[in-house]
DNA sequence: TCCCTTCCATACGCATGCGTACGTCGTACC
DNA sequence: GGTACGACGTACGCATGCGTATGGAAGGGA
């Protein structure tokens, strides 16, 4: 009975916690379900507690945008990084970008409130994050600037449109045979054609690569 | 002056005027926008009103995505299905899909909400006339069947990405150029690389077939 | 003119959520 | 073992929004 610091003792609560939770009521249910007293009684608290640790509710909504930021995009592109080999790391982005079916409902929140002041910038700087990642990737298999850039976009929104759709109809893909048959064709397309006709004959030794890919 | 029923006459209110005012403060603000005091307020009335042609906030609400549904999917494919020719209709629908920058705002409240109770069997519903829509005009052009149907979910979605990612990021797309260039892109690979491996070698006649979508 | 229906305004009760003021408990430190 | 401070609970005022109740103006028949 050391005080484990444990989630489920009921002892002393941090800002991350708040931030956490805050982060959980925005995926459910958008910026409106990020609430103080909802939270509280979340976690086994007050209001008193919450207005200690913040300033209000909008520094909570900042704490938990700049943890997803930290989360769902820099800890995954650091993460990304550890993989020396690019068409490697293209592959362990896109496994990581495909999983379940109801995930991703932060990044459906994340549009969905773009027009909001708090979560706009963020989004926006996100996304730029991600694209220009990408088009670095795609830089270092051998594309041209603008072709990559072109090629990132596409990929970008192709999944962005497979997210949102996800989460709009869940069964306009109805089975898994058929999900992953898809995904092979937008795989295809999305390696296929762009200047030369070859896409999968690779540039004899990958090392044409000069893998600069600074952070970005 | 025969009391003109214009709307700028504060006279008499039809449940259609709230209708279409609660359809413009969803496009502007999202589900917890449609509140029936500040529609009021803009409209230059009271919840009298309001109370006397609705039954509550939940009938005003179906009223307003029953209305988006007749505007922006059945009255269009009802304007696509005048034209006889597929190819046509296709490049109509395309032409009508990629107006503005600023536009389809309702699009993305729309997948934005789709956890809403009421939002949600709406959004699966035009969302499955306008992808089986797609897919029938493409079935047209000689697409067996479910070739059709993946081109048609992948043309959606492509387009759903493109809107929302024009809502968060304005300028991951630059200039007026590099747009169309990068929709130039998108459409050459959603002709390409379907079964045959003959993508850009178009039917002759350089008319090449466009296709896209939006509010089928 | 009278009356009745339609349409709308005013006023109220209720619930939720934000932010603040202040009281209170525990713990470490002396 | 008091005491000071960090961490939290309680209670309040305020604003907004929903829904209801009730009264009153406008307009068309009779």
């Amino acid at each position: 009975m050391g005080m484990p610091k444990g989630q489920p003792a009921r002892s002393r609560l941090a800002p991350a916690d708040w931030a956490s939770a805050a982060l959980v009521a925005l995926a459910a249910g958008g910026l409106a379900a990020v609430a103080v007293e909802p939270l509280a009684a979340g976690l086994g608290a007050t209001k008193g507690s919450f207005y200690w640790h913040f300033r209000d509710r909008a520094a909570l909504i900042d704490a938990a945008l700049e943890l997803w930021v930290q989360k769902d995009t820099d800890a995954v592109i650091d993460r990304l990084n550890e993989i020396p080999e690019p068409k490697e790391r293209l592959r362990a982005l896109f496994a990581y970008t495909h999983p379940a079916v109801g995930s991703f409902a932060l990044e459906a929140v994340m549009l969905a409130e773009a027009g909001d002041p708090q979560v706009g910038p963020v989004l926006h700087r996100v996304t730029h994050r991600r694209v220009s990642y990408l088009a670095e990737t795609l830089r270092e298999l051998g594309l041209p600037k603008a072709a990559a850039r072109y090629r990132a976009l596409f990929a970008y929104q192709a999944w962005i449109g497979q997210v949102q759709l996800q989460r709009a109809v869940g069964d306009v893909m109805p089975s898994r045979q058929a999900r992953t048959a898809y995904l092979q064709h937008v795989l295809t397309i999305l390696e296929a054609g762009l200047d030369g006709p070859s896409p999968d004959r690779n540039s004899g030794d990958a090392k044409a690569t000069k893998r600069r890919r600074r952070k970005i």
